[in-house]
Parts: structure tokens; C-alpha cells; sequence
DNA sequence: ATGACTGCCTCTGGCAGA
């Protein structure tokens, strides 16, 4: 089965690329992040058009997560990140899909750094490995997928001193990650293509895409029963550069079934 | 060059993004 991850930037603005993007790649499962709608305004009948299913966590302006699964409902498991309960924010969703756990997350970005929105990012982190040694202690299969705003390492990032201040490869941002991943958890697309140099996202500003200026931080995360039944994945990068695109493109795990 | 672009909701400019 194929399970993909495809930060949006604004459901509204990209239904028809993102439908397209289905139709022509057809996962079994689909997490976006960025939604950027409230519940309400989410257009789940356009998904069923095509065979979708959806569970969805939206929130006005902007965050917002959604799960699409082919031909099934997924079975919705966890809706907003435990650990916190002042946490307002639309940034988690978890479902069951076909004997699969699949928890999608939007990790907040961190910047300005240092600061209230950085310390925000690390609390998550924390909160959001907490959340995950407890799926790794559990029975069922688990992906952990989405969005991250982590750069890895240096050779997930074009220049490291054009982004050696930024939030998203902050030793802490980059030690968490790292953490995360120690407890038992394979990073798919590194573990496939391990001198790095794959990108997941482009600016949209001083010609990023054109001139390949990108990083990697969306990532699918392997429980070690699912890294067993790992085949392929990869980056849809030519949907990064069609017309009215995301500043992100989807990134794909293909499992054994 | 403290720049650049895009989406959202609308206090049509300010915020958020990364």
C-alpha cells in the first residue's frame, strides 16, 4: 500500500491540483496538513467523487490536518496532540487504515528563534514523542507522517548557511528529531537515499524552485514492523512545479501488503 | 537587500508561513 504526505498550503486554493495529484497517483492513504479551513468549510463530497474518504481536523486561517483513504473510511484514533490541553491548535489526527495506524502531523515551524513560537515547537516535540514511544509499545503497524519543519541534517538542505539560523535546523529542533527517530522509528526517505540532496519543499520567493534552492522536512516515520514491509519512496516533484502549486510536494512510502 | 511570494479572512493590510 502506498501512503503519502502533502502539506497543501490552503485546501481552497489547491482543490483542483490536489485532486489531480490523486487521480494520477492514487495512494492508499492521504495526510495533508495546511488545510487552512474550519471543519465546516471542508469539501469532503469532492473527495468521495473520486473514492475518497476523509477524517479531518480544521481550524479558521490556518493549521489543519485531514486523513483520505482510497475506497474506506478511515477509522479516526486521535483528534489534537495529547500533553496539553491549553493546545488550541488543528495540528494532529490519527486514524486507522486497513490494520494501519496512520498519525498525520503538522509540526509547528518555530520561527522567529529563540522565542515563545520556538519553545512552542520544542514543547510538541517532546509531547509528540511521548505520543509515539506509546504506538511503538503497542501491536499495530504505525506510520508517523507530515509535516515536520526539521531539516535533519546538512545534506537535507541546499545551503546551510542561507538557513543556519532558522528554526528548522536549530540543534534543538535537529536533537529532538533525533531522539524521536533513536526510539525506534526509520525515517523512509533518508534511509533509501542516504547521501541526501532529496527536497521536499521550495520557497515561493526569490525563484527557490527554478533554481532548486529547497530542503527535506516532510518525512514518513517507519514503525520497525512497516520498516520490515518497506519497497520504495520518493517525491512527487514535478507536482512542486505546475501551475498554482504548493510551496511543498507530496512525499510517498510504498509498503508490502 | 531587514527584499523577493502566497493564502487566509478581511480591520483589502496584517498575519502566518519556512
Amino acid at each position: 500500500m502506498k501512503i503519502a504526505s502533502f502539506n497543501i498550503n490552503g485546501i481552497k486554493a489547491r482543490l483542483p491540483r490536489l485532486l489531480e495529484w490523486l487521480e494520477e497517483t492514487r495512494p492508499a492513504v492521504a495526510c495533508l496538513q495546511e488545510i487552512k479551513t474550519q471543519d465546516e468549510g471542508f469539501p469532503a463530497e469532492e473527495f468521495e467523487k473520486i473514492g475518497y474518504h476523509a477524517v479531518w481536523h480544521g481550524q479558521k486561517g490556518f493549521n489543519g490536518v485531514a486523513i483520505l483513504a482510497d475506497g474506506v473510511a478511515p477509522v479516526e484514533m486521535q483528534r489534537g496532540l495529547p500533553g496539553d490541553d491549553s493546545d488550541e491548535q488543528a495540528r494532529y489526527l490519527e486514524a486507522e487504515v486497513n490494520g494501519v495506524r496512520v498519525c498525520n502531523l503538522y509540526l509547528p515551524n518555530g520561527n522567529p528563534q529563540p522565542g515563545p513560537k520556538f519553545d512552542y515547537k520544542l514543547a510538541w516535540m517532546e509531547r509528540l514523542r511521548t505520543r509515539c514511544r506509546q504506538h511503538l509499545a503497542g501491536e499495530m503497524p504505525t506510520v508517523v507522517l507530515g509535516d515536520f519543519n526539521v531539516i535533519p541534517g546538512d545534506r537535507d538542505v541546499w545551503s546551510v548557511r542561507a538557513m543556519e539560523n532558522d528554526a528548522l535546523m536549530q540543534p534543538q529542533s535537529r536533537d529532538a528529531y533525533a531522539r524521536l527517530l533513536a526510539d525506534g522509528w526509520t525515517d523512509a526517505i533518508a534511509t533509501l537515499n542516504p547521501r541526501g540532496g532529496v527536497w521536499t519543499y521550495w520557497d515561493y520567493q526569490a525563484g527557490a524552485w527554478q533554481r532548486d534552492h529547497g530542503f527535506r522536512i516532510d518525512h514518513l516515520l517507519l514503525s520497525p514492523d512497516c520498516a520490515d514491509r518497506l519497497v520504495a519512496a520518493g517525491v512527487d516533484k514535478d507536482h512542486r512545479g505546475r501551475e498554482k502549486a504548493s510551496d511543498h510536494a507530496p512525499v510517498w512510502v510504498e509498503l508490502k501488503d
